[in-house]
Parts: C-alpha cells; structure tokens; sequence
RNA sequence: GCGGGAUUAGCUCAGUUGGUAGAGCGAUCGCUUUACACGCGAAAGGUCGCAGGUUCAAGCCCUGCAUCCCGCACCA
C-alpha cells in the first residue's frame, strides 16, 4: 500500500500496532548500547517488576505509559537510555493465588511435598509472566527486554543471601522470639504492614477477676491470666502493692493472681484493671516482657485452644468464646456485658482473618539504624518526592519505624539461609552450609525453613538488577533516575529501597520519585473481581487503540491522585488520534514533492506569529517534560493540534493554498510541513505509534522516530 | 490520638512563580463544507466548601471551621 492510500482510510491502530512495535524491537535501540550518536549521559529507570500471578491490570497500564513516557523523552534528548524491565515472583502474594486455584481443584498445600509445590508454583509463574511480557508489549513498553530480570534468578538470590549475611554481621538482622502477627489461615507470620485494620462492633465483658472486675473483649484467651495489672497512680487500687499475690477462683478453677503496676494501663478505661495475655497480645507482651513475667501460649497455630483451656481443649476460638462466657456466668463471675464495644481488629490483609498474635522465633531487621540514614539523606533533599506530601508521610513512617520481620512460613520464596539451633532457639547465618553446630551452645542445628518476605529481595531490586558489585551497568547506571511506582507501596517497597540501597551501596538507589494513585473504575471504585468492575486494559487498547488509551490515562491525571478510568474518556482519546491522522493527510497531500530541507523562503509578519505561537508551545512543553508534568504537556499538545493547528492553521491554509502566490504557497506549505514534525516528535512519547506511522511518511524521515532529538 | 490528602461546570478532573476561571465526557441548537461525522460551527453551564486575614490584586498565600477520603498507632 503506498503512502497515499494507507492515509485515505481512517487510522487503524490494529493494523500498525505490531508492526511498529516489532520495528522498534528490531532496531535494537531499546538497549541503550545500541542507540546512536554519543551518549555519555545514562538516564535509568527500573520498571517495577511486574506481578506474575495474573494478567496485565489498569494499574500495570498506567505504569507502563508513564515509565515508558519518560524514557521515550529521554531518549530523544540523547541520554544512554535504559529502562530495565522485570517480573516479581511476588512470594505470598502469588502463594495466594495459588492456594486459590488449589482449592477450586479440591487440594491443599498443607500436607504436599514443600519442592512439588514450589515447582508447581514456578511452573504457574512462568507461564504468567509470558503472558504478561507480551501484554507489556502491547502497551508500546520500549524497555530493553536483553536485560530483563525475575526476582528468583540465581543472581538475585546469591546477592540476597549475601546481604542476608552481611546484616547478620553487622548485628543489624536478629533472631528473635518476639510477637508476631500470624494468619491462622495462611499459616504465616507478618510483618507489620500485611496488616489491615477492620472497626467492629463487638461485645466487651466485665469479668469479676477476685477483688477487681476486668474489662475484656477476648475472654477465649483469659484461661492463662495470672497478673493483674492497674496503674501506679490509680487511687482506687492503692491498697494493692506491686507483686501482691491473690488467690481467687478463675474460669477453670482457683488460682494465685500477681498484682502488676504498670503505666501502660489506661484509667479510664473499664475498671482500669485488667489481665494480661503476653503470648497473644502486644501490649501485654511488652508489660510482661518489662516484668519478666511469665508467658503461656493460649492459642494453637490454627486458632484452636490448648490443654490450658481444661474442658475446652480442641476448640475454636470462635465457638468456644459464647461457652466460655456461658461457663462463666454459670460461675456468677460475669459482671455484665456491654454489646456496643466498637473497636479494631487487625485482619490478615488478604484473606480477612483475624490476626492472632503469637510468640514466634523469626528473623527480624534492626530498623533504626537503617531509617536513620535514610532519614538523613531525605531530610537533605537528596530524593526528590512527586507529589511532595509523599516525602511527609515517609518521614513520618521512617521516624516511628519498628524492626521488620521478614521470616515467612511459606515455600514460594527464596529461602532464608540460616540454622537454627533447637536447643536454645540461636539463629545463625550460613551461605556456604559450613555451620554444623549451635555457637552458642553447641546443640543440634535445622536448617531454616522459611522463606524471606517477598520485600525484603524486592527492597534491593535497584542495585540488584544492575548487577552489583561488578558490572559494568551497575557504574554506568546505579544510582538511577527515576523510581515510579504505585503510591500504595510507598512504606512497602520505596521506602524499605532506600533503606536497603544506602545500606549496600551507600548510595541512595534514586534520585525522583515518581508515585501514580490508583486506577478506579468509571464511578471512581476500587477495581475488584468480586465487585466485578475490573477493567481489562487490553480490552480498551484493542478497541481505541494503544494511542488512545496511553494519552487518556495521561491527561487530567495528575501523579498521586487516583484515575476513574471511563470508557468515553478512552473514546474522545481515540478521535484524537485519528484526527491528528487526518490532519497528516492533509499536510502530506498538500505538500508532496516538498522537501524540508533549506531554510524558509522570507516570512512576513504573519507567519512569525504563528511560528512564535509554536516556539512558545515547544518551550512550555519541554520543560513540563523536565519537570515531569505530563498531564499538562500532553494536554497542551492535545489543545495545540486540535484547536490551534486543525481549527485555525489549517482551515486558513486552505484559502492560502488556494489563491496565494507561489511564494505565500511554499512558505504556507514549510511551516506545514515543520509544525508536523514538531507535533510528531512531541506527541511521540505519548502516542508512540500513530505518530511513528506517519513520520514513516515524512519527508524529513532518516531514522525511527523514536530516535529523533527532541525539537529544541 | 499522630500524619497526609481532597472540596473548582451535570460527571471526572486540570489550573506550574498570586494578575479578568479551563479540558474531556455529557446535555442544547445548527451543519453530510472536497483532511477528518472518529467531524465542523454556535451557544449554555462555576458566588472555585464556609468564615476571616495578607495584598493594588487570592481558586492559588496565612488562620480558623465544616464535610469526605487515606495511612499509622492504640484501650485490655
């Protein structure tokens, strides 16, 4: 099909799509070794590593066009451009899904062989990140796919576990037996930030507790209670002395209580008594802890009581609650129950289940040191935060930051490796397997069987991916530029990056950040697939176009605010690449046998406003480039191309072409001619594809748009 | 309780250093005009949450208030 005719019908974006995607792909100049002319400058983003446990979502979407943006621009301003694309194993996340498919198929991963299941699970990943691969192709990514990475290559684990080691050394990662939030469902410990916080409206019980009554709204973990505990300062009890012991009858028979001052209890709450439970509750574990009082586990893994419950052995905390305060108030020991105790509960955020604490031996990572000299290099403005409040809400996290725990009871991981005494409960570090006995008491050791929080590896993606120490890419490219991500993962991933890359590297692992909100459906709701309001953004792309669906996600989207993502918004995006098509076809029919080369033939006042107007525009938009403003470079342009050059220049160069002279004719024509050239290469990192099809039909065409400079 | 954000046209949202309010979608009227009906033209629509303050000038800066959203912590 020649020129002419493939511009006489509408733009179809299905036809040109891959075509000019396997254009790019064979040029090679996705990798930065490749791109042409001097290049001393890197400019690098590493892609987050996609999740490959589904399909591609509008989230990913957005993620693509806005990375994929950036290094377009940068590439056309001649920096060594690299955009490094990854797939994420995403440990628990993936586990999850699994199990999901597991059940459906009537299995359990309880019970099966830890490497079948693993290999299962690899197999299930692989096959999704396929998948997802060409769905990132298909959003026009030019990320340079020789370089790519997943989570679980062998060099990504050596270098995990090397850091493993190095923090073990440095006394900055501890084996400790501390509390820790566990999912009784999925049979794992979390970390503090796997967990969502639900309001419920629940029962509260005054139990009579001997002399004192106890306000409480767990009485299923009451059976191990042996202190009681009240406020130094509370008149009411001072006739009680610290470690004061008292018989009383309890829910299984009579015990001796230990009277605790302590300053943590609240005065005003209840009877400003109450017991504690240091093996299932955190606050209660930091009064025993502060004692040294004793600790006694309640509750199984499972949520079922222990041999400690007497009669109630077996059962589920969820039944036995109404029997243990049926048994009570037989006793006569329930005084009375408030029904409209509204509180929160921590719930896994996955699958909804009430967190149940429990004293766990985990490794954990000393934070303070950590975010201190992250906090340092924040607070020196050597990071900078798009929008800035995100600089805010990650200082305040950094300063009241707790240590992290990122042992994990689950297969799909890398493994932690460390031996683990059971005698004593020591932990130690081994790489090599070199370690056969306890260091510190000489017992038997296991090896470690956990796998590491999926953060914990994710969180040294940056440097990691480059190939540290040695390579070659980690000089040229480490620090890197940009890091744009969801907001959501601020605490989650870059946060815990800048802690983990100073620590490593002692560089700060980038220079912007960049967080984009969520993607919401039409009405501005979560997507969700029990809601059933997910949108595919394959679907739309196939519709409207990759074009449209790029620029419409860009436009009146500012970073940080969530996106409701209409189907119309799409639409109008899609009209827009057809009419910049269109406005082609006009220019190119009028102008054929034109070439741009030579300077203008002399130019009256006219024509200079108009040339100033289009100065003043590739000015403003250039350096919204450079402030990473896209919503209004693109809008600008969209408002220049339709409004100023279709509405205005163009309608009038009809009448020019018309009846001007030969000379008012070929000016009319050059500034034609050079006004598409400026839109197609500014328009290019948003609408890669339409605008690398017409280029294809320019006169000025030497090389792939995509490596044309930047017009100023 | 601590922290962050939002409040601008019917809807979704822009508005960069303060200088007479913008876009898309929708709704209205009129057009098959030879780049485009995936289009063209015209008109409609906002006391910029409320109350003060700074300023020659405030959607934008300051103070207070209201409503909504999010994160963190927490009282058993």
């Amino acid at each position: 099909m020649s020129v002419n005719e493939k511009l006489l019908k509408p733009y179809n974006p299905k036809e040109t799509e891959e075509r000019i995607y396997k254009l790019w792909e064979d040029s090679g100049f996705f990798n930065p070794d490749n791109l042409p002319g001097e290049r001393k400058e890197p400019f690098t983003i590493i892609m987050p590593p996609t999740n490959s446990n589904g399909s591609l979502h509008a989230g990913h979407g957005l993620v693509m066009t806005i990375e994929d943006i950036m290094v377009r621009y940068k590439r056309m301003r001649d920096f060594k451009t690299l955009w490094l694309p990854g797939f994420d194993h995403a440990g628990f996340e993936t586990q999850v899904v699994y199990e999901k498919k597991l059940e459906k198929e009537g299995r359990t991963r309880f019970g099966m062989d830890p490497k079948e299941l693993y290999k299962e699970i690899l197999d299930f990943t692989l096959s999704n990140s396929k998948n997802i691969k060409s769905q990132i192709k298909k959003m026009g990514a030019s990320c340079d796919w020789s370089r790519e990475k997943f989570t679980l290559d062998d060099n990504v684990i050596r270098t995990v576990h090397q850091t493993f080691k190095r923090m073990y050394d440095d006394n900055l990662i501890y084996r400790g037996n501390k509390i820790v939030s566990w999912c009784p469902k999925h049979q794992t410990s979390f970390s503090d930030l796997e967990i969502k916080d639900e309001e419920i409206i629940d029962n509260l019980y005054y139990l009579k507790y001997g002399p004192f009554t106890i306000a409480t709204a767990r009485p299923e973990t009451k059976f191990g209670d042996k202190y009681v505990v009240m406020h130094p300062d509370d008149k009411r009890y001072k006739k009680y002395s610290d470690k004061q012991k008292i018989k009383l009858e309890w829910i299984n028979g009579p015990i001796e209580a230990t009277v605790i001052k302590d300053e943590a209890i609240d005065m005003e709450f209840g009877t400003g008594v109450m017991t504690i439970t240091p093996w299932h509750d955190n606050t209660d574990f930091e009064i025993a802890e502060r004692h040294k009082l004793d600790k006694k586990q309640i509750i199984d893994e499972n949520g079922k009581l222990l041999s400690i419950a007497g009669e109630f052995v077996g059962q589920h905390i969820k039944k036995a609650r109404p029997l243990i305060i049926e048994k009570l108030q037989k006793k006569g020991l329930v005084e009375k129950i408030d029904e409209n105790y509204k509180h929160v509960v921590r719930t896994c955020y996955k699958c909804g289940t009430t967190i149940e604490p429990q004293i766990k031996s985990q490794w954990f990572v000393k934070m303070k040191p950590l975010a201190e000299k992250a906090l340092l290099k924040i607070n020196n403005g050597e990071i900078v935060y798009i929008p800035e409040h995100y600089k805010k809400i990650t200082i305040h996290w950094l300063e009241n930051i707790i240590d992290w725990n990122i042992s994990r009871q689950i297969v799909w991981g890398i493994p932690i490796p460390a031996k683990i005494c059971t005698k004593c409960g020591y932990g130690m570090a081994d790489l090599e397997n070199n370690v056969k006995k306890c260091e510190k008491c000489s017992g038997a050791i296991v090896e470690d069987k956990d796998t590491f929080d999926t953060w914990f590896s994710s969180g040294q993606w940056p440097f990691i991916t480059l190939g540290y120490p040695d390579s070659p890419d980690f000089k040229t490219f480490y620090p890197t530029d940009v890091m744009e991500t969801a907001g959501e993962i601020i605490f989650f991933w870059v946060s815990r990056m800048i802690m983990l890359g100073l620590y490593i590297t002692g560089k700060v692992p980038f220079k912007t950040v960049y967080l984009h909100g969520l993607v919401l459906d039409a009405k501005g709701q979560k997507m969700s697939k029990s809601k059933g309001n997910v949108i595919d953004p394959l679907i739309l792309t196939e519709k409207y176009g990759t074009d449209a669906f790029r620029i419409g996600m860009v436009i009146g989207n500012t970073p940080g605010t969530s996106l409701a993502l209409a189907e119309e918004r799409i639409r109008g995006y899609k009209n827009f690449a057809n009419k910049l098509w269109n406005i082609a076809r006009f220019i190119l029919e009028n102008t054929k046998g034109e070439t741009m080369a030579g300077g203008f033939p002399e130019r009256n006042k006219f024509d200079e406003t108009l040339r100033t107007e289009r100065r003043a525009l590739l000015k403003d938009v250039t350096e919204d480039m450079e402030n990473l403003r896209f919503y209004l470079a693109a809008e600008k342009l969209y408002h220049y191309v339709w409004h100023n050059l279709a509405d205005k220049i163009i309608e009038e160069s009809k009448v020019i072409l018309e009846t001007g002279t030969n000379e008012e004719k070929t000016r009319r024509k050059q500034f034609l001619l050079h006004t598409l050239d400026m839109i197609l290469k500014t328009l290019h990192p948003f609408m890669p594809f339409v605008t690398e099809e017409i280029w294809s039909m320019m006169p000025s065409k030497k090389n792939l748009l995509m490596v044309e400079r930047w017009p100023i």
